[in-house]
DNA sequence: CTGTTAGCGCGTTCAT
DNA sequence: ATGAACGCGCTAACAG
């Protein structure tokens, strides 16, 4: 007969283990072990037994052991700039979705739009042992790429567009969506145009595209508002038109003034100041806003923006992952997502 | 001299362990581990080689085998329902705020309002052994609880309110903020009252107890328009004021009706439908919304609703769980945390 | 189908 | 201040 003491350790420290359930099936370890992981190599006998065993105590797998012997921790860690931004937090639904399907969970950090942040974040990810890692954006630091490289792992890098991707990543180009704002806002007729937009990385490639192919269309410069970085509110783009009007940077043109925004919720809050100081819509002042959030459509005139099926988006990043862990070599490493304009009311 | 292959078996599977590292610094694993978690017992001369070692293979702790042999994760886990809801993504960006700032990182999981989801997504939790858990909600099976009771982790439940939780509790009574409601409409003058409300369990909660005490002070029924339950959308407040006002639930009375709806997307859709069918707000029909978001303050009228500090409420969760982590017995294990009504223009 | 043995990479004694 | 030995609870060969 064995020893119990060696068998099962946890005997010691309360803890229930497969040991534990073993030992009342009256099997081995190793086969609680293959009962729960591939139950067709077990005989009926013991499963039964096994699961009685189970039942009996509450045992609940540990999944850091089995983790650390397997070298596979079926957790996927994500870094995204802000939980509360729609944006990211309805593609990570769509990820997280299709990831727990798979039988994988997500660990999530906020890392806000200070380039600097990631970095530790990305270390303490990596210290978990992730099968996988989501990125926000392309830019990522030296030392950040090399621990990447390093852990040899499938990252995705999502919500930006480049040729050279870590691994693999799905997106798309901000310079193109601002310049589709452009030639839509240039064809609408418009010909004097401003912008409303924050400070972080993405969005400025946005705004600098829109000015640069609005002015090269038009010749005419366009004003550039600057706002904080971080989360858009409703009153960020009040006080944006409330600088363009009180400023004098609207000029009274018989012309209406395009504005691009950096976000919807920006869009919609230069909307309400424009209704508020009485300025017509898109009569005096048009509004182009991204994201197409659910009120987008249902504002008052409803908002012209740029559509990103960031649900799809979320889907695809998962998909990509995937197909790494699948080994499936022929899977592309880039993914573009599709953008469209939705034409409204607003401009 | 010892034999580097039982000393480091890392150099069969690639990984630099801190085997390893204490190998390039000429110090044993030990050594490196104290260096890590413990400096101060390590002398200066071991920490340069050992800082160097680290830099040079790019060492990055395995906190699987640190938590399995520690048998503490630095891992807290979450429960919510929806994580696109800003109302529970900004609750959560409250508390992972807190919890990061202490060391601990957080695994997230939506469970939806599917009440049977709960018990498979906590055990799923429960096997990464997290070191404490928050749960969304006070509701949860019998089976779930068990599985709670026998982790012996502390737990807190969050956006609800009871007087005996698993472990602790940080929220506040959803009957009561429907109460505060109808005292208010019923304080201003109203008499006629409906209620467009989500299914989910908190909001028919919120919903029962307004109806309940306005039916009781007005002695006029309250019409209940149901909706679905899941994401609540603009189009949802939208079709339920085309409900009562097509079936003509509104009938045509000299007064106005107050519309309770569950959460303040819900009512600025029924304050987009309203103005839509030239109904005028809050003269023909007056609408109370919940939660209090961003647009709340901008909507046109804004909205009269219910503020909870959500991100103040997500803090008070992680104070709750750091406290239990500290062996604090006297932190209360009930936290009422406080919401108010802001009177606007909708009624 | 089942059990034995040997790690996974780290923290924790207990010596020195 | 440092190291040897051991164990955390599990998976992965390998026998039988």
């Amino acid at each position: 007969m064995q020893n119990p003491d060696r068998k099962d350790r946890s005997s010691r420290t309360g803890a229930v283990t497969m040991a534990t359930v073993g030992r009342l099936a009256g099997v081995s370890q190793v086969t609680v072990s293959r009962a729960l992981s591939d139950p067709a190599k077990v005989s009926p006998e013991a499963m039964g037994k096994i699961r009685e065993a189970i039942e009996i105590t509450g045992y609940v797998p540990n999944a850091i052991a089995g983790a650390l012997a397997s070298r596979r921790t079926r957790l996927i860690t994500a870094l995204v700039p802000s939980i509360t931004n729609i944006v990211y937090s309805s593609l990570l639904h769509g990820f997280s979705d299709i990831m727990r399907g798979e039988g994988y969970q997500i660990m999530l950090s906020e890392i806000g739009f200070n380039a600097g942040d990631e970095e530790a974040a990305i270390a303490a990810h990596l210290s978990r042992r992730p099968d996988g890692l989501l990125l926000t954006g392309i830019h990522h630091s030296v030392p950040a790429r090399r621990m990447l490289m390093a852990a040899a792992i499938p990252v995705v890098e999502i919500w930006d567009m480049t040729e050279t991707p870590i691994d693999c990543c799905v997106g798309f180009s901000h310079a193109d969506t601002g310049r589709l704002a452009a030639d839509f806002a240039i064809s609408a007729g418009y010909r004097h145009a401003a912008t409303l937009s924050a400070g972080d990385e993405r969005a400025e490639r946005r705004r600098f595209a829109f000015a640069e192919r609005f002015a090269t269309a038009t010749g005419n410069t366009v004003t550039a508002i600057g706002l904080p970085i971080g989360t858009a509110t409703l009153e960020m783009g009040r006080q944006g038109v409330a600088r363009l009007v009180d400023e004098g940077l609207l000029q009274n043109r018989l012309e209406s003034t395009v504005i691009h925004c950096s976000s919807d919720v920006i869009a919609h809050g230069a909307l309400i100041e424009a209704r508020t100081r009485g300025l017509r819509v898109p009569e005096d002042l048009a509004i182009i806003g991204f994201g197409d959030q659910d009120f987008a459509a249902h504002t008052d005139p409803s908002l012209t923006t740029i559509r990103i099926d960031r649900d799809q988006l979320g889907r695809a990043a998962a998909e990509a992952l995937l197909s790494r862990f699948a080994g499936d070599t022929s899977a592309p490493s880039i993914r573009l997502v599709g953008f469209e304009l939705m034409r409204r009311g607003s401009a």
